[in-house]
DNA sequence: CTGTGTGCAAAGGGTTTGCAAGTAC
DNA sequence: GTACTTGCAAACCCTTTGCACACAG
């Protein structure tokens, strides 16, 4: 069985070409796809269902929605993440030249000191700069 | 010579009555104001004016535009900007109970040790809680 | 068969553009 | 007087909602 099958069965998500198709490219992509990007890839299929695909699929923490700066919601893969739990306190990255939003598994979140008289609860950290991809 | 008359001198702006009460009621906010509570504040102007003045605003650096995540755009004086340079990098803080936002500007910046391979160059970051006076 | 998912049409909201009239300097 | 600014209309794009048909389980 294809792991986006697996996905939509764990999710109790009905099974579809759409929701298949949509995430496999989302497994396959090495950054976040844009909703304009995956609607390219997917001529065949109507643009407001994609609306309703991405918004189920982060409501059930398959996917989550960045937002990078560039103006495009980006989504990419949560990487443990329910319906009830999302654990999204991982770092962004856009690249200026490219614009490609990548997340940054690897990299620690930073503490942060408090010295405001607020309560942080949860923080969005999007780095910007040139991505390695790039750079060469 | 009134603060707001001032800035529009200073960045060479013609000195209108919309851009001086749109500059006055930045200056006298305690939160960042987004488009829609200047519109509902400054009701006698065209809100299409209004967004041609806040970039006009922001491409000269008297304001910046703040993603705070809440899907709404506010804006908030600059500090230390130019039309060439945007000095944008401090913390802002959202209050998931009120909405407003703020900028941190007492909060240092934490330093990001690049484990990467990309070349990091700016950030953005949100912090999420709840604010001093929601506390209370 | 039943409930979920899809496609189409329409509506809603935010934002941009073009142009003529108004205004700062 | 000239160039910049404003207001209005229209257009544009993104997103949501309603509804009937199609399909997975």
């Amino acid at each position: 069985m294809s792991e986006s099958k697996q996905i939509l069965k764990k999710k109790n998500l009905r099974v579809t070409a759409m929701r298949q198709q949509i995430l496999d490219l989302m497994l396959n992509a090495k950054a976040a796809v844009s909703q304009k990007s995956i609607e390219s890839d997917l001529k065949e299929f109507d643009r407001i269902t994609l609306y309703r695909t991405l918004k189920s699929f982060e409501e059930k923490g398959i996917i989550h929605k960045i937002e990078d700066g560039t103006g495009l919601h980006k989504f990419a893969m949560c990487a443990d993440c329910d319906e009830h739990h999302h654990h999204d306190e991982h770092v962004h990255f856009n690249c200026n030249q490219c614009g490609d939003t990548f997340c940054l598994e690897e990299m620690e979140p930073p503490s942060f000191v408090n010295k405001t008289k607020h309560r942080i609860e949860q923080f969005n950290i999007v780095l910007k700069g040139t991505c390695e991809m790039c750079l060469n």
